[in-house]
This record gives structure tokens, C-alpha cells and sequence, in this order.
DNA sequence: TCCATATCACCAATGATTGTTGTTTGACAA
DNA sequence: TTGTCAAACAACAATCATTGGTGATATGGA
């Protein structure tokens, strides 16, 4: 993701209003690495402006990923998270406990759909998903699970 | 997934009852290789049974789901999948125009996290999901995309 | 500064999934 | 076969993440 100022002009550029509001979420997205949750942005958006609503957050999400300046993850902990690192390749660790996430930079060479298996799929991407216990889950820290959608159940 | 005769047995070995809702699903399921949602799977069931409720079946895939014998999976498409075929591993090809799912039974020999790179986590296990397009949706078929979750907008 | 329009905050709706409740039924033993 | 009881059933309401209206406000180029 680019910088506040960047993503700025970007937005003006592409049409789109810079508000007070949108400016807040690019400063709490810049250099965050836990893969918030909309709920999470909103959150911390909140102790800076009491009043911007969820939607709003949910809009420029939406317009950040629709610029390529974030990604949408769904690795199934209930919500969608957002990845403001799109710059370098990488795949994810999930915790399975908690949901917390961590980019994982490596790169798999032989991950790809050997010819004639695809099916006559057009393959365009690939994801690595990784499950398994954060170092605090694994430790035994009982942290209470962040609450999750009604459907994300894991097994 | 084994046969409606063995998970009548196991169901019974596990304290649950043989239900003929649940014998109904158990048939459905049997060589389902399109990754049917709950919603699907009871659009099947009705066709047998009249009055079986959604409940009941998000009930037994839970069930089965909890003994191994299918697998839930979430790529994305807006509803809990599953997969009656956990005995041999593979992976997924999700289509992104309208979410069908076809397995991908390929063994990737390096995937795994690197020594070192794991960040403390305990992995467990990994899950690939290549996107793309469908045979039918590459070629400019245009189904009606299935009904999606709220929250599923995919970029 | 002014206007067209994007965005805001608030509230209601949506869709997948789960909780509740009162009734039915499978499993097992007498 | 029948009695018993917990498990499972169907119907309905609730939940959670997310999105759709709506009237008011603020943005950015002229």
C-alpha cells in the first residue's frame, strides 16, 4: 500500500473524495500487519474520530482493494480481512485458535497446476493458506477468541 | 467419505441416531463431487423429503465433518462447501465467476514452511486454492451467478 | 465562493448460520 | 414387542458480518 499522501492523490485522481474520515483509515492501515478486520479498522478509527460509522469503513476498504492498494482475504475466520501488503508475493499462516494472521514471504516454485490437470480451468492465481497455532496459542495463553461470524465454525 | 452403511455404524458407534433425514444426506453426499453448500445439499434432500429442515442438515455435515468423514471448506464464495472426499489429499480450483469447485488431487513436494520462517507458529497443515475461470465461464457462458453472501464481494 | 456530486451517519435489510422450543423417534434393554 | 429417555426433528426467531436506503454535509474544480 502506498502512503497516506500517495493514496491521496490517488483517490482524487481516480474521482473519489478525500475526506477527514478516508484519511484516518489510510494512517491505521499504513504499516499494519495483523490483517484487521473491518470491525478492527473501525475500531481504532473510533478513538480518533468518535463518530465514523462502519460503513463508511467498509466503503474505502472496499475502495482501497478495488485500487489494488489492499487485498480481501477470506482465510475463514468469519469476517474479511484486509492485507495492506500487496507489494511482495506471500502466502498465509492462520491461526486456527485465534484467527490471527502472518504473512508468510516465500516463494513456492512448483506450485502450479501441471499441464493437462487443470481441468480446462483458467488458472490465474494461487493461494497458500497455513493452519496451524500463533506462538501465543501454542503456549497455552487462553486469549478469549475474538468473536466470530455465526458461520465460520472451523473443525 | 465411506458408505451410507458405514456411517450408519459409525453414527451409531459415536452415540448419534440414524435418522432417515440423516440417511437421506448420507446418500446425497455419496460421490458428490461438486462441493455442495448446505443450502444445496437440502435443495437435494427436499427433493426426497419434504419437510427436512435446513437445521437438520447444517446438522449432519457438522456431524460428519466433526468425524472426518467430509471436510468444510471456505474459498471464498460466500458459503461453507463440503467435501466428501478426505481420502485422498488435494487441493481446489475455484472458479470466480460463479464459485464452482473442482479438485485438484497434485502433490506439491516443497510445500512447507521454511525452518526459521515459520514465526513461532505450529503449522498443522496447508490448504492451495488456485482461482480462475471455469470451462464453461471462460468460454463466455454467462450463468446466473449463484446467490452469494452480503459479504463475499471477491476483487 | 458556488455547485454538482461524492461521502457521511444513521437505520433497516440481507443472507448464511445458529439458538430455542416443544414434539417425535431411534436405540437399547426388559 | 414395548417402555424409556436422550437425541434429533421441524418450525421459528435470533445473530453476525455486510450492504442498501436516505437526507444532510462536505469536497474539489470552475
Amino acid at each position: 500500500m502506498r502512503t497516506p499522501d500517495e493514496l491521496t492523490d490517488l483517490f482524487r485522481a481516480s474521482r473519489r473524495k478525500v475526506t477527514a474520515q478516508r484519511q484516518c483509515i489510510f494512517r491505521i492501515l499504513q504499516g499494519d500487519e495483523t490483517h484487521p478486520s473491518a470491525e478492527s479498522v473501525h475500531a481504532a478509527a473510533s478513538r480518533e474520530m468518535e463518530t465514523i460509522s462502519l460503513k463508511t469503513v467498509y466503503q474505502t476498504l472496499h475502495d482501497l482493494a478495488e485500487l489494488g492498494e489492499i487485498a480481501a482475504l477470506d482465510v475463514g475466520t468469519g469476517m474479511t480481512r484486509f492485507d495492506p501488503n500487496v507489494d511482495d508475493p506471500h502466502h498465509h499462516l492462520v491461526c486456527r485458535r485465534c484467527g490471527s494472521i502472518r504473512d508468510l514471504v516465500v516463494d513456492f516454485p512448483d506450485l502450479a497446476v501441471p499441464k493437462g490437470a487443470d481441468l480446462g480451468f483458467e488458472v490465474g492465481s494461487a493461494e497458500v493458506v497455513f493452519r496451524g497455532l500463533c506462538p501465543s496459542c501454542r503456549d497455552g495463553y487462553r486469549a478469549p477468541v475474538p468473536a466470530v461470524a455465526a458461520g465460520s465454525r472451523r473443525t
